[in-house]
DNA sequence: ATTATCTATAGATCTATAGATAATGC
DNA sequence: ATTATCTATAGATCTATAGATAATGC
């Protein structure tokens, strides 16, 4: 029953990976520890050997959410030629991550449960918040280094926000509207930009 | 232990109105119908005399929350003395606001918990939106009708966001710089309508 | 007579732990 | 010998229902 160090190291990448996409999907309370660990091809009663609470998965799927996303968003910045802001701007306000909120951003897929989680938590969200900003400051328009860091902060808002709102309706041409109005604006607001 | 048809209307809507309230502030798992009904001073049994579910007092409780929304946007926008869209964004934007999620803006709140709601939940969440959206619509700058509605859209989506970005993050200095810029670029976006 | 509320509980689910088992790694 | 995983379960919690109780309202 017991398994080598390598082994046990990716049973616990396995479940960090499960839960980071599971928690996104359904919700932090959407699926249980024996759920997530049965996903992964291992029992309930293992998972309090790698973790030591639940809560403590959830601030590693955080974490790891995070990343994934900054990954993904340096690739689709390299990919774009020329427009890299836009580039961005263009992917988060897509259909396509509109339907898989399970890989897509964190913020937009549990935004409002990450502000009552409990402090340790929170820290590791506030970490994830100061990256994407930091990002997205790189590639943002603006003369300035504080324009830039602003637009940034504006344009993450209005794309959470946006992607939210989406989520929320049961009406496909509203939300088409919602998309494509924010994107828009973030567009536009780039040649507007002081 | 019976009471008045009055009475029993009543309860009715203290339940809605606690739950409305305790939903926004803990989530919809965050609180039991049996605390829901210790809270307005009843016994967890005669819940199902009000409502058939849970999920039914959620759908009602949405409702809720959007139309005291509504009534309080309106008097903000009324009390302001010209800029009315502006009193409004200040409002949402507002320390006091990202303080009192549970008599605040509903996709703020429970956003990410909305989107995953039953069928019948979410269409009641989308008839919120579009009264938002349309009231928005109504104090929004822009020339045209069709550009003080795609105002109002975007303007709802960064007010969304930024108080959810707000919210999720420990850090009380980038809270306010959130809060700050996302208001600062819907104040200069009005003079930049075109 | 009807029924709003209460008491009590069924049935499901979830986190966390205890002790057994069998494979690793010194 | 150590320990990663498994089986089994304790203890808590939650939705929904059943039947009793007592006040309303015809």
């Amino acid at each position: 029953m017991k398994v080598s160090k390598e082994v046990m190291a990716e049973h616990k990448e396995q479940i960090i990976a499960a839960a980071a996409r599971r928690y996104r999907e359904r919700g932090f309370d959407g699926i249980s520890v024996a759920d997530l660990m049965q996903e992964v091809g291992l029992t309930h009663g293992g998972f309090y050997r790698h973790f030591s609470s639940k809560d403590e998965l959830i601030a590693l799927s955080v974490l790891r959410a995070v990343s994934e996303t900054i990954i993904e968003w340096r690739k689709i910045a390299d990919d774009a030629k020329g427009d890299r802001f836009g580039a961005v701007v263009h992917y988060y306000l897509s259909l396509r991550h509109h339907d898989h909120r399970e890989t897509g951003c964190l913020a937009a897929a549990l935004g409002c449960e990450l502000s009552r989680l409990p402090s340790p938590v929170k820290e590791a969200v506030t970490e994830g918040e100061r990256q994407i900003i930091d990002f997205l400051r790189g590639i943002a328009p603006g003369k300035t280094k504080a324009l830039r860091r602003k637009q940034a902060i504006v344009a993450f808002a209005s794309m959470v926000g946006g992607m939210t709102l989406a989520r929320m309706t049961s009406d496909g041409e509203l939300r088409q509207e919602i998309l494509k109005d924010v994107a828009h604006a973030l567009s536009s607001s780039v040649s507007a930009t002081v």
